[in-house]
DNA sequence: TTCATTGCAAATTATTTGCATTTGA
DNA sequence: TCAAATGCAAATAATTTGCAATGAA
């Protein structure tokens, strides 16, 4: 649906920044968007890649991950399995910028998103009680989802 | 202070388990204590007890970490540097249990901590929304502490 | 004594980097 | 044309694991 914007998005950003607009940083971007429920590592990418355009290698995604990131287009959280994991910038997500945490199951390992915007009020406290800027957050929550705790009844 | 406090503590949770105190177990946890203030990676922990302790593995600080996590002895965090970090569990920190948080500095790296309850508050509301049951958060902000800013002007 | 624990070295795994080649502007 | 970007392979760095030796109960 919106992959056309996000894709003009990176042309004119990296325009603006005078780098080249290639197939690889295309296709990173596209992946992501087209994902956008599931937090993939960079390999995920990889392997998705492949199937299409089975020339691109890991190193490319490796640095296009870290320039979209850079570029704000992408978000980067760690689910703490041992690698990093992405997902499509909050900027696309809806016209209200909601804040999106991580519900993380100790039992089955599922991810669950929920939308929040009591943040807002903390980040205003701690800027006003430390002077210290608040210009982003991760907020991870573990614990037991729905279907386990059941199960483990 | 504490310091017989949390070793006590530990020697009943392995003896609890059938496990063994020995004085690595013993050296780690203290010297997490003794540390309360700075996040530790597994590394820092290693060469600061090899000063007293120099045979000392670094597999078995490793091993032994990931069995105080278990007991909740200890807390881990992810400071995106590269490498996990792990600080005394929260459970010493004083009387009334308060949540605490990290504010990572961009420009500096510095870490500072931020006492704050509100989290409450939203871990009853995911639980009412989603049926997820919370155990346990992870919380950080990004953004500029008071010094960064100050020189950025 | 005896099995858990340790230290060491080797293995593993995610990520980064050097460099010759390719490609977009 | 030509610097920026890529693919590959090698390098790096944190963490884990196998195993023989050690030590706590």
């Amino acid at each position: 649906m919106k992959e056309e914007k996000v894709q003009e998005l990176l042309k004119v950003k990296l325009r603006e920044k005078g780098l080249k607009v290639t197939q690889q940083r295309l296709l990173v971007l596209q992946a992501l968007a087209a994902n956008s429920g599931s937090h993939m590592a960079a390999e995920d990418i990889y392997e998705l890649i492949r199937e299409d355009y089975p020339d691109i290698g890991l190193a490319t995604v490796y640095r296009t991950l870290q320039l979209l990131l850079e570029m704000q287009l992408v978000d980067r959280i760690n689910l703490d399995d041992g690698c990093v994991r992405y997902e499509i910038g909050h900027l696309f997500e809806g016209d209200t910028k909601h804040n999106h945490h991580h519900l993380i199951c100790r039992t089955c390992g599922k991810v669950l998103p929920f939308e929040d915007d009591l943040l807002e009020e903390l980040e205003r406290h701690i800027e006003e009680d430390t002077g210290f800027h608040v210009l982003d957050h991760e907020l991870k929550f573990y614990g037991q989802c729905k279907e386990c705790l059941s199960k483990s009844k």
